[in-house]
DNA sequence: ACTATCCCCTGACGGC
DNA sequence: TGCCGTCAGGGGATAG
């Protein structure tokens, strides 16, 4: 499940490969991909023949800037891969590719065709946007906008609204680091509490991205390697297992239809 | 503003 | 062997 640290892993791995490339072909089998009504041609026109000058990332979406008003936006969404020059007979489930010059390709692999990809006018790449980024959010907008939130704290770390880039891996991860009950309201956490999870989020993004990500079905980096975030999770599919901090057996229960894990003991 | 629920899609897995 | 139900989980849509 990519989140912010598995899209981080990608945008660094590609970003010196594809740096100055231009776009040659575009090729799909899946309409879906581009939804909103838009489809493979109408994105090839605006494509076609540009350069791209930059890969970034806001949240867990990737973002490739071309050479006119546009951002290429990718987002893999749970099974999506992006894969560099890859061997055609051996991938099945490619949905999109694009060629580049250099003989090169870059492809997205996604099992269950969630993913997307969108053009997106540079003047509506919003600093708003980019503010809520897990890693550049800051402590008083983070605060306040939990303040404001009755929703578990679980759903709120979820919430792409509040703050982009956790999934239900990390989220998980966060609240063992700040011992904070899953199911508490947002509104209930008093600052001291609030800044625990703000440390914890930083500290677990960060170590993750050192990690390569977290592989535990689908996720690869783009050259095929695995993460290295999986053992080393405090909580996340550890039910039954023994908390590392204190030795109670962690629990998992069900938020909004997404399974939770926590320590009973030192989450409260 | 927020909650609850369904849907998108495929593959893995357990029960019989 | 294979059929069926369930689960994985991000985000969009919709009803309440």
């Amino acid at each position: 499940m990519p989140e912010l640290p598995e899209a981080e892993t990608i945008v660094k791995y590609l970003r010196p490969k594809i740096r100055g490339k231009r776009v040659l072909k575009l090729w799909s089998n899946t309409p879906r991909l581009f939804r909103q009504g838009k489809n493979l041609h109408k994105i090839s026109i605006l494509i076609k023949g540009k350069t791209i000058l930059d890969t970034t990332r806001v949240g867990k979406n990737i973002v490739l800037a071309l050479n006119n008003q546009y951002n290429l936006y990718i987002h893999l969404m749970m099974t999506g891969k992006l894969l560099w020059n890859y061997s055609k007979l051996r991938e099945r489930h490619i949905r999109f590719s694009m060629e580049l010059n250099g003989k090169n390709t870059l492809a997205l692999h996604d099992i269950r065709k969630f993913g997307w990809i969108r053009l997106i006018k540079k003047e509506n790449f919003s600093d708003a946007r980019v503010n809520k980024d897990a890693l550049s959010i800051s402590f008083e907008d983070f605060k306040n906008s939990l303040n404001l939130r009755k929703m578990k704290i679980k759903n709120a770390l979820l919430n792409q609204k509040i703050v982009q880039g956790i999934g239900n891996i990390y989220s998980d991860e966060i609240l063992w680091y700040a011992g904070i009950e899953p199911l508490r309201p947002a509104n209930s956490l008093n600052s001291k509490k609030i800044k625990r999870i703000y440390s914890a989020m930083k500290k677990v993004l960060k170590m993750a991205i050192r990690k390569g990500g977290t592989s535990m079905r689908d996720y690869r980096k783009p050259n095929g390697k695995k993460g290295g975030y999986y053992p080393i999770r405090r909580v996340y599919q550890r039910e039954g297992e023994k908390c590392a901090r204190d030795g109670a057996i962690i629990k998992r229960i069900k938020i909004g239809g997404r399974s939770a894990h926590f320590c009973p003991y030192h989450q409260t």
